[in-house]
DNA sequence: TTGATATTTAGATATATATCTAATTATATC
DNA sequence: GATATAATTAGATATATATCTAAATATCAA
């Protein structure tokens, strides 16, 4: 497998929808913070937890920080499990 | 996203070894076991924890348990996350 | 430079998870 | 039935994680 770390990211309800919340477009952290119902604070580590797995990405610009999904670890899982997958249907 | 209790299941390097040892066939415990440095009790727990997320089946036969991936998740993942990057795609 | 806004960091706490040992259940064999 | 083998369940514990409040940092605007 491999992908411990990214797994991990994934598997909270509240940074599914944080993942969901970008999936339109890049998005200040007030703006993500909407959507839920947790403090800045915790919404904070979850966006460090999928910022380290990859998974985000930031940029300031002024005095917002907007986040933004990062495409490529979603497309790496996606190919290892296609082959995963594969690998499975020749046995 | 949806897939909650089946990433949290992936996040765990114990899984994920018990998950590659059934990659090539179904195994009974105590093979599994073989490849993993935990206890059986251990290992029944994780096993426990692979079959509620429906990536692991369980078949009895006389005093073993043989456990065997089941790929109906793994494909349902893959489906969901090729849409995801997909629709990305076209933004 | 003072004040307001946007976000993160520090520190505390409660819940969840991974792990172990010991006991239990299920099956097979003698 | 008694004993051995295969695995699970119960109960305890230590570590990790999610969450909060309060304090700190960064940027902008007056």
């Amino acid at each position: 497998m491999m992908f411990n770390r990214t797994f991990a990211a994934l598997a909270d309800p509240n940074r599914q929808a944080i993942i969901n919340a970008l999936r339109a477009k890049e998005q200040p952290v007030s703006a993500i913070a909407e959507n839920l119902n947790i403090t800045l604070a915790t919404l904070s580590h979850h966006l460090d937890i999928l910022k380290r797995a990859e998974l985000i990405s930031a940029r300031r610009s002024g005095r917002q920080i907007f986040y933004s999904l990062n495409m490529s670890v979603f497309e790496e899982i996606s190919e290892y499990l296609i082959k995963f997958i594969d690998k499975k249907k020749k046995n």
